[in-house]
DNA sequence: AGCACGCCGACT
DNA sequence: GTCGGCGTGCTC
């Protein structure tokens, strides 16, 4: 029997309409509807687009009242079994609702809007009320144009007959259209038209010369006209005379980055690689879903080794799925995909308009390319027998989505590559601990790669104590070490990269004598800094103390906040060196789209002789005429009350120290810290990954931390601080009796100032084992959370980065 | 989300 | 008495 009824995902993002619903095909639908398609059902009093997500045959029970598929908005599916079951598992691993989900995966353009066409009646009647009606610049409106009163009124008029509402719902966006010609006439009568062509028609006569030689082919305007060198008047007579139609044919909007790319060569693979990229076939070759941790040092080649493993892939009929962290590197890193692939790439990347993303994704969806590159959202790419999947730079933080629904890119990854019996690789200098100890466990299989490309060598790295520097109660950026290095780097008209590291900035307390840092007794996290209610705070466990104003180590009363900007080192660097050509690279400098391209641009052709940046100009750049890096502030990420701190700083140094030395010349690194003796920056400093991880890793086992234990952090706030105290408390007594007892549940802690929106913020922190131990009694939570009246609201996060 | 229902205070 | 404020509940 055919199904009749289908299961539908609406769009109505809540809670209570976080399932399925079961709506009636109607006979003239029969053969249109299939699962994965965008479909419009009534829902209540209106009428709202859904995802058809089942087919069924009998009704899921008898009491409902079941209302019938208003129409199809697809031809074909927007979604195949693969995504939509993966949809299915990422609602439940995020605690997001499915339609936020299902939406997510798919490009922006064919989310539907909601609009009215509003048509006024001749039995309208224009009053002072209705006036705003008659002074409608245009009839198809949105309700958020209106307000409460206002739709109430169109809603009577409505009833009244005075005027006419119609729903309309649409794709955000269309199919770009290019106006083309089809040579629709035969032989004969292109022949017969010759011969009673006018004499000096010339054009004409070309035309149909052209149409003879052409019979049945369509052009678009664009390419007639240059081939023919005809002008648009004229073809537009072959249409009124019926030799030509004309018809609209698709325009594919194609980002810039993927054309024209010069044909790059492969390079040879020494020894490792070639290692390296054996293993990767042969698990492809075995049709195996095998993660593969490639942990290389800066500048030994991964990318070769992803490129060259990827052509293989590509070779033998399956496809590739390329993911790079959202970084200033994207760019480049798509341009040597494109050039290795050509016209067979498609990218996805936040840089796109929504018209070139909803093209580029279209093009993958039909099958027109086998490989796709973008940034954390196109892991979602609609590809189809992926037989590789590369995550670069995977301890990336920008892999996952920082709000709901917040998901991991590289986690998505791996659940394609299972899905697809597929390898995929992990690629880093400085993989996150969780995936080394992956490998270290059997679940990953880890590749090295210890050698530089070439003859390169890792730099050496001197690290500076700021301590002393700043002992002659000098507020300065740069200790005496780094200047003399970058003066004479100048002369001989070397490059200079400096860093100045603002994550963490200015959010804690450190004493400029000794660099002490307070820290909270329980958790040994810095706190941070509270300036509005003048206290220190533990954002882990809630522990509050008051600030200091004498460092408890030193005595010293030079204890408070740090933090400096690009701009004020910059005018130092002025100064100190006027002659110095500086470009600046920060989120203020770089916020216009094509100026951070054209920066590193200016760079590379050495128009300038200094790059200070933030964060962004430690990852990838590749500039052979670097041969100094100067990190101003290796201190100010171990200040964040998180414990990544230590993970975070060795990463950054070590990916910055990598931009130095990448030539014929040896590079340098001078690290300023107020901190020496750090273990992150000791380890970093011997370009050590495996002595830092093994240390790390015991802390994080003492500490009670990931990768020993799995996180869940249960946000709760509410518009009235009392409510939201009460409530929480509530919940965490409700927790202790429901969670087993090796469950470590830490707060509730609150966030003592309203944050956006005037909402108070509390949050309880579970700890636990096993990954998916407390999943349905998170589930429980939110349905219980659910009917609290009022403005109170939950949100439930895993694997937190941040903790408030 | 958006719409109706129903309960309460402020007005022709 | 009724208009309209908003809290509450439902949508196949």
């Amino acid at each position: 029997m055919n199904p009749i009824y289908a299961q539908v995902i609406v769009d109505v993002p809540t809670q209570q309409t976080n399932q399925p619903y079961t709506y009636a095909i109607p006979t003239n639908l029969f053969d249109l509807v299939q699962v994965g398609m965008r479909v419009k059902v009534p829902f209540g009093k209106r009428d709202v687009m859904g995802f058809v997500v089942n087919l069924i045959d009998q009704k899921p029970s008898d009491r409902i009242q079941i209302k019938a598929i208003q129409s199809v908005m697809d031809l074909v599916p927007v979604l195949n079994s693969e995504l939509l079951t993966l949809s299915a598992h990422l609602a439940q691993d995020v605690f997001a609702f499915r339609i936020s989900v299902l939406k997510m995966i798919l490009p922006n353009a064919l989310s539907a809007t909601y609009q009215y066409l509003i048509q006024l009646q001749p039995t309208f009647i224009l009053n002072d009320e209705s006036q705003f009606l008659q002074e409608l610049d245009q009839q198809v409106v949105q309700l958020s144009d209106f307000t409460s009163r206002q739709r109430r009124l169109i809603s009577t008029l409505n009833q009244q007959g005075q005027l006419t509402v119609e729903m309309l719902i649409q794709d955000r966006l269309g199919i770009k259209t290019q106006r083309a010609y089809q040579i629709t006439a035969d032989d004969d009568l292109l022949v017969q038209a010759q011969l009673n062509l006018r004499a000096n028609a010339h054009q004409q006569s070309q035309l149909l010369a052209f149409a003879r030689q052409n019979l049945g082919q369509a052009f678009t305007q664009k390419e007639l006209v240059e081939m023919t060198d005809l002008s648009s008047g004229t073809l537009r007579a072959g249409v009124s005379k019926g030799w030509l139609q004309v018809l609209a044919v698709e325009k594919l909007r194609r980002p810039q980055e993927t054309m024209n790319q010069a044909h790059e060569a492969n390079l040879a693979l020494n020894e490792q690689q070639q290692q390296a990229f054996e293993k990767i076939i042969t698990a492809h070759q075995n049709h195996t879903y095998q993660p593969f941790l490639l942990e290389g040092i800066t500048g030994s080649g991964k990318t070769e080794v992803y490129l060259q493993a990827a052509q293989q892939i590509v070779q033998d009929g399956r496809t590739v799925l390329f993911l790079v962290p959202e970084i200033a590197l994207t760019l480049q890193m798509i341009r040597r995909v494109s050039s290795r692939f050509g016209s067979g790439v498609a990218v996805l990347h936040s840089g796109l308009s929504e018209g070139e993303r909803y093209d580029e994704w279209r093009r993958i969806q039909r099958g027109d390319v086998n490989v796709v590159v973008g940034a954390r959202s196109a892991v979602f790419a609609p590809l189809t027998n992926i037989g590789l999947i590369i995550v670069d730079e995977e301890h990336e933080v920008s892999y996952q989505q920082q709000d709901n629904p917040r998901y991991n890119a590289r986690q998505v990854a791996l659940w394609r590559g299972e899905y697809h019996h597929a390898p995929v690789i992990l690629g880093s200098a400085t993989p996150s601990l969780e995936s080394r100890a992956r490998a270290q466990k059997g679940l990953y299989q880890l590749l090295t790669l210890t050698k530089r490309a070439g003859d390169a060598h890792l730099p050496t790295v001197q690290v500076v104590d700021m301590r002393e520097s700043l002992a002659d109660n000098q507020e300065t950026n740069f200790s005496p070490e780094l200047k003399q290095k970058i003066i004479e780097r100048i002369q001989t008209h070397q490059q200079v990269v400096l860093l100045l590291n603002r994550r963490g900035f200015s959010s804690f307390v450190m004493c400029r004598d000794c660099g002490y840092v307070p820290r909270d007794p329980n958790c040994n996290l810095a706190m941070t800094l509270h300036l509005d209610s003048h206290c220190l705070k533990c954002h882990y466990c809630g522990y509050q103390t008051t600030i200091p104003h004498r460092c408890p180590q030193c005595q010293s009363n030079r204890i408070r906040y740090y933090g400096t900007g690009t701009e004020k080192v910059a005018r130092e660097l002025e100064q100190i060196l006027p002659e110095a050509r500086v470009i600046r690279l920060d989120q203020d400098t770089t916020r216009k789209k094509g100026s951070l391209a054209k920066a590193l641009q200016d760079f590379g052709q050495q128009k300038a002789d200094i790059l200070l940046g933030t964060q962004m100009v430690a990852k990838g750049l590749d500039f052979p005429n670097v041969t100094l890096v100067g990190v101003l502030n290796a201190d100010t990420a171990l200040g964040l009350p998180d414990f990544h701190a230590s993970e975070r700083t060795f990463q950054l140094l070590t990916q910055v120290s990598g931009r130095a030395g990448r030539g014929q010349t040896a590079g340098e690194v001078v690290v300023q810290t107020f901190n020496p003796e750090h273990y992150a920056i000791a380890f970093a400093q011997k370009h050590d990954y495996e002595g830092f991880y093994r240390y790390e890793m015991r802390l994080r086992q003492v500490g009670q931390y990931p990768p020993y234990y799995y996180t869940i952090q249960i946000q709760t706030s509410d518009l009235d601080e009392n409510v939201v105290a009460v409530h929480t408390a509530q919940i965490t007594r409700w927790l202790k009796t429901q969670l087993k007892k090796d469950v470590i549940i830490l707060g509730p802690s609150p966030q003592p100032i309203a944050k956006l929106k005037k909402r108070y913020y509390f949050q309880i922190l579970l700890k636990f084992k096993k990954p998916h131990e407390n999943d349905a009694l998170l589930q429980e939570l939110i349905q219980l959370a659910q009917q609290i009246k009022g403005n109170f609201q939950v949100n439930i996060v895993r694997n937190p980065l941040t903790f408030m």
